[in-house]
DNA sequence: CAATTCGGGATCTGC
DNA sequence: TCCCGAATTG
């Protein structure tokens, strides 16, 4: 090798690997056997599959398309392929994708071996358990979604009708059947179902030897990031398509196991080594995220859990302040306590995107949303599904779905029971008596709802006219997109869906019905036809357009535009900041009943604590963890105690604010003394002490201090009159410290106030 | 077949 | 509290 080349290795070599820590270095120049990264939180993960990768192509001399890097969610593949891409902009040519939709594309390439024709769309939960109603077996609308989702688990576990070991899984005899029937309705509709996108790929790999030849020549290289959270049907999907010799690698972390609830099993992650023989592990248990305060609090935490294959992670990031632990009274006040703590930050010059909101349920958001509207805080809610579970969108959608695959009845009928006046249950199940009749005299695929529903026009009345109009504008629809295919106009898609939109009346429909209710809905069918701008107008366009859309819920979202410009705080699910960090993380709603729900027990109670550990771990330089002492559930209003992960906190380890209920008092008092009864006798407890400067938080007292004096009277909304009783603050440190009101109210309790905090709950009566 | 009423259940988490 | 499905009625 000539001295020019060795230097440029030696560069290349620096511009990869100068960075990274040896464990991460030896990760990413493994070759070899298969290799399983266990990679604690924050310990560089992504920057190891993604070094991996530019690595591979530039200093292996792989070619990028053979190699199929696989993550679990769409955000988390755009994260890898943009930053393998600024690390080599060769990697935009790697196939990274999330396992449905690698699933999904083979199925388009493939599926033909099992019978699926490439224009078939995906049904959503709410799809599949409208066919499951459809397919004639009896349940009631009650029934329905339970069995569907036993249908999806056995999918997850690769498991069809006629596997005797559904047996194992569900000891109803019916179900098998129910099953069946679902299935073969599934086939004729000429669709799938979430489950089949993992199921059929392993199906068609296992029966077609030449198919799997083909894609072991192509993929050279597997990387599967988040391993912990593979199901079984995507083990055996990694096993068909790891060729011998094809390089192997997967990364993970049992401790933030998060979606056993949709299959996951941390089985596959635990048992890696033997299920591919000679494979090696490395762990990478050096954080670069977090505080060690931050990491004290994840790690108590987590230690709870029985079953871990355990990790010590440690942090040489500098030391910062103890996570803060706010006892609040509601969930409005906990919203208004988020929206102080940001403003205040924002006073001292943090931007509002260094921000993330946790809850553990989608419908926490709204609280925080209506607070930050009122106090002008710029927010993105992360995974809301609000846009995509409009009425409108999904019968938008149910159309497009139709134009592209006339087979599909789920669609068919809700728009016409929903869109064509005078068509309800009885025309419907005429329609499918048709459709079943011609399936029979025709057979196969040649047969489509169109036909059938023009058949019985003339059998109905008035429903007549409108159905067939309804038949004939969707034709024309179709031709359209048809036309386009063969002159490749070059125009996008947007054009042709607003077309579609407004022949088909969906539009007037939705215009007509909201006269003077503020027609959005009509509206948000301009957004998705928005939507489609960066898909060109052809099959294929309307195709990857309608796949991108059931696989990708962001990618539907109103909000996308502008979310990473600007600067936002980040309203999130626990579940979804998987791989993702913030330098300020707030964890709201810690009570018993809300995280964890109160159902959980077991296993699942460990993986809501494994929740737990991946939200604290988010945080870079400050943690804060709320718990309301009431909740609006389901309208009402519900008393809660704090979450029992509040009590796997080391008390010495956090700052507490607000009142506390005296369980938690005590309990921390307990571990306070236990501590130092174990420091006395001699163990060497490390005192933990701050000293923080003097600064002014006095002058933001003052005004609190006079307002709220001692013998004043307040009104509270849920608690009536009181009177204040004491005025303290709530430490010693004239920065750290919050100031404390005690009121005693008519009704009996007493109760603490921060007023800083929770000024506007109490209204002043008389001084 | 559409409109109205009534009652029960719900909200996890996501591809 | 609110939404959806089933039942009731015109």
């Amino acid at each position: 090798m000539s001295d020019f080349n060795t230097i440029k290795d030696g560069i290349e070599d620096e511009f990869l690997l100068g960075n990274l820590n040896e464990e991460q270095r030896r990760a990413v120049t493994h070759e070899g056997s298969p290799l399983l990264i266990l990679a604690g939180a924050g310990s560089g993960k992504t920057r190891v599959i993604t070094t991996k990768i530019a690595w591979l192509i530039s200093k292996k001399g792989i070619r990028p398309e053979n190699i199929l890097a696989v993550t679990f969610t769409n955000k988390a593949a755009r994260e890898m392929r943009s930053r393998a891409t600024a690390l080599n902009p060769e990697a935009s040519w790697a196939v990274i994708k999330t396992f449905h939709s690698f699933g999904a594309k083979f199925l388009r390439q493939y599926g033909f071996s099992a019978g699926l024709s490439p224009n078939y769309t995906i049904y959503d939960d709410d799809d599949s358990a409208a066919l499951l109603r459809q397919a004639e077996t009896g349940l009631s609308a009650f029934q329905t979604p339970a069995v569907m989702q036993k249908i999806d688990r056995a999918k997850n576990y690769c498991l069809e009708y006629d596997n005797p070991d559904l047996a194992l899984m569900d000891p109803d005899p019916d179900f098998a059947s129910v099953f069946r029937k679902y299935t073969e309705r599934l086939r004729k509709s000429g669709n799938v179902d979430f489950g089949d996108l993992i199921y059929l790929p392993v199906k068609i790999l296992r029966e077609n030897p030449g198919i799997k030849e083909d894609i072991h020549r192509q993929f050279s290289v597997i990387l599967v990031d988040e391993y912990q959270d593979s199901n079984i049907a995507q083990f055996e999907l990694l096993k068909e398509l790891v060729g011998p010799e094809t390089y192997l690698c997967v990364v993970g972390d049992d401790d933030q196991s998060i979606y056993s609830f949709r299959g996951a099993e941390v089985s596959n992650i635990l048992t890696f080594t033997e299920n591919f023989p000679g494979a090696e592990i490395i762990r990478l248990e050096k954080n670069y995220r977090s505080t060690p305060e931050i990491l004290r609090v994840a790690s108590e935490i987590v230690s709870n859990n029985d079953g871990r294959l355990g990790k010590t992670l440690y942090t040489e990031c500098p030391s910062g302040k103890k996570p803060v632990l706010a006892f609040l009274t509601s969930q409005e006040v906990e919203a208004e306590f988020c929206a102080q703590l940001i403003q205040q930050a924002f006073e001292k010059g943090h931007p509002y995107r260094d921000w993330a909101v946790l809850y553990r349920t989608n419908a926490q958001s709204m609280s925080f949303e209506t607070e930050f509207i009122k106090s002008k805080i710029p927010y993105t809610v992360i995974g809301s599904l609000k846009f995509y579970e409009r009425e409108e969108v999904k019968l938008a959608l149910s159309l497009l779905s139709f134009i592209f695959n006339r087979r599909d009845e789920v669609a068919f009928f809700k728009l016409l029971r929903k869109t064509v006046a005078g068509v309800g249950a009885t025309t419907c199940a005429k329609i499918q008596m048709e459709f079943e009749r011609l399936t029979g005299e025709a057979g196969g695929d040649s047969v489509d709802y169109l036909s059938a529903a023009e058949n019985i026009v003339p059998k109905l009345k008035k429903a007549g006219e409108n159905l067939s109009a309804f038949v004939s504008s969707v034709r024309e629809c179709i031709s359209e997109l048809k036309a386009a295919a063969e002159k490749e106009t070059g125009e996008n898609l947007s054009g042709f869906i607003s077309g579609v939109l407004e022949k088909s009346g969906l539009q007037d429909f939705y215009k007509n019905r909201e006269e003077g209710t503020g027609a959005s809905r009509a509206l948000s069918m301009t957004e998705l036809a928005n939507a489609a701008v960066f898909y060109p107008f052809s099959i294929q366009g309307l195709s990857d357009f309608l796949e991108q859309i059931r696989l990708d819920r962001e990618a539907a979202s109103d909000n996308r535009e502008t979310e990473e410009i600007s600067d936002r705080v980040t309203l999130i699910t626990l579940h979804n900041t998987k791989g993702l960090e913030f330098k300020r993380v707030v964890i709201t709603g810690l009570e018993e009943g809300l995280f964890p729900r109160d159902d959980k027990t077991g296993e699942a109670l460990e993986e809501e604590r494994r929740l737990m550990y991946v939200g604290c771990t988010r945080a870079m330089k400050r943690l804060y963890l709320t718990s309301c002492s009431v909740r609006r559930i389901y309208g009402s209003i519900q008393p809660g105690r704090p979450s029992r992960f509040l009590y796997e906190l080391p008390p010495d380890g956090i700052k507490v604010l607000g009142s506390p209920p005296s369980s938690f008092s005590a309990f921390c008092k307990n571990a306070i003394e236990e501590k130092a009864l174990a420091e006395k006798s001699g163990r060497t407890g490390v005192p933990l002490e701050e000293k923080s400067a003097v600064t002014g938080k006095e002058g933001l007292h003052s005004d609190l201090v006079l307002k709220w004096k001692k013998g004043v009277t307040v009104f509270h909304d849920d608690y009536g009159y009181g009177i204040i009783t004491k005025t303290y603050f709530s430490g010693d440190d004239p920065d750290e410290s919050e100031y404390v009101i005690l009121v005693h109210f008519e009704s009996g309790g007493e109760k603490k106030f921060m007023p800083e905090y929770q000024g506007h709950t109490l209204m002043i009566v008389k001084d």
